[in-house]
DNA sequence: TACATCGTACGATAATATCGCACATTTCTG
DNA sequence: CAGAAATGTGCGATATTATCGTACGATGTA
């Protein structure tokens, strides 16, 4: 009955979806659990049940209802510590020599994940979330991740990506993406401008492992009327330089 | 063969387990965490696959080891967002207004929960980590929070406590830590100095729920020497002010 | 080269979670 | 305020499900 199964323990799959539908939802009953995955009352109950005994969920006093709970927070905590806790330092850094918002991010298959953010006192409101997923062809970062994998692995990504656009900008062709990444390459950044939100410019460069393959970028972003091509260019040299140092110190992966 | 089990679904506990034995290391194999745990090698790498599929942990290219996944992330910034998203504009307030740490936690049972830090740029080292977990007699936190609970919880909480000692001034008595948090109740405040860790002060303000319990707290800390009467004084009044604030925008639990 | 350890795979057995039903409580509605 | 609907919760029987034992190839070590 189920959709999809290699080899996969339901039980556990089950609690994960039942995680995952706290992603829209601040809190959530029993049955309203029970009718989003399509279980029985008493099925998600039980797993309701032991995910509270775990505290990944916890019970509102108030409401009655389900949320995530903190053990869920805790575990959060230490995903990609070492590399949150050596870049940040770094990020702080970008942020006072250029006042604009700076951005760590990893590689999730085809999208990247935002890992940490540290804002400019002078910047606009950018909607870049903490935990939030973007595609990997309308940004700096996926296109700087990109750029530093081996080529063959890139071309497999670029052919299973599904170009959409955002704004009027946003890349649609496939070769033109991939002929950007090669040159990206070998300028060891990569640049994007308008084309994940009208009136933002961002530079980006890859973080590398062990392994000579790109898995995190560090981005800095502003509004266009201040990334000139002077100011960009002068942000990617630091970029680079600290990208480097930063793989460096991680000393694995 | 399982310690305890009130009707909770093994699998799922046992799924928990594994993503727990991640607290205190970075990376593990499949025989690792089965030792850890007393599983079968053949069961843990069942439920190792498991979580992988649904990005609770990844297999390091390098390593081929296991880590927490990028899924475990990202529902980790989910956790509390509403009341870490309201308090945090509170906390930056406070750090710009005072120039000392500023810290907000949640209660967990017996313990408080480090929600989120804001550091003052002239801040000393403090160890409170985000998702680290303190008791509540030797924080400023913990007793804001039992000071702001119903006297029969908040005496229920103190029969459970262990009041183990982390300093020579951690307060070891409980009657004379009820005696302490009574007149904290009616001050809306409470003060913690060297009962952590020598040289260092805290004053805190808990925060409550519709219910009129407290169940998180915001505090400011810094070096004793810094931390004179008149200044905790002046500290504490924003802080009752702001925490009713925040308690208002919350709006609910 | 031989040995140990690791991750991975598969099938039979036995334990396990699921389903269906039922009840108490709360929330909605007229 | 009363009746109705929906919710959270509990329990047992069945059949699905996860576990265990065993085994193999790959990797690393002596």
């Amino acid at each position: 009955m189920a959709l999809k199964s290699e080899k996969n323990i339901q039980s556990v799959s089950r609690a994960v979806q039942i995680l995952q539908c706290f992603e829209n939802n601040e809190e959530l009953g029993v049955t309203e659990i029970s009718r989003l995955l399509g279980l029985h009352k008493s099925t998600a109950f039980g797993l309701i049940t032991t995910l509270e005994a775990d505290k990944l969920l916890e019970k509102s006093e108030v409401t009655g209802k389900y949320r995530l709970g903190l053990e869920l927070f805790r575990l959060g905590t230490k995903v990609n510590a070492n590399l949150r806790r050596i870049a940040v330092p770094y990020l702080e850094r970008l942020v006072s020599l250029y006042q604009e918002t700076v951005n760590l991010v990893v590689l999730d298959d085809l999208s990247v994940v935002y890992l940490e953010k540290v804002d400019s006192t002078r910047s606009m409101y950018i909607n870049t979330v903490i935990g939030g997923k973007l595609p990997l062809h309308c940004t700096a970062v996926g296109k700087a991740i990109l750029s530093g994998l081996p080529p063959a692995e890139r071309q497999d990504k670029v052919e299973r990506m599904d170009l959409c656009g955002l704004t009027n900008n946003t890349i649609r062709d496939k070769a033109k993406l991939l002929a950007y990444l090669e040159s990206a390459a070998l300028d060891g950044y990569a640049e994007e401008s308008e084309e994940l939100e009208l009136g933002l410019t961002c530079v980006a460069a890859p973080l590398f492992n062990h392994l000579g393959k790109a898995f995190a970028a560090v981005s800095v972003s502003g509004p266009t009327s201040r990334m000139n091509a002077a100011f960009r260019q002068e942000i990617c040299e630091t970029l680079i330089v600290m990208t480097k140092e930063i793989s460096r110190k991680l000393g694995h992966d």
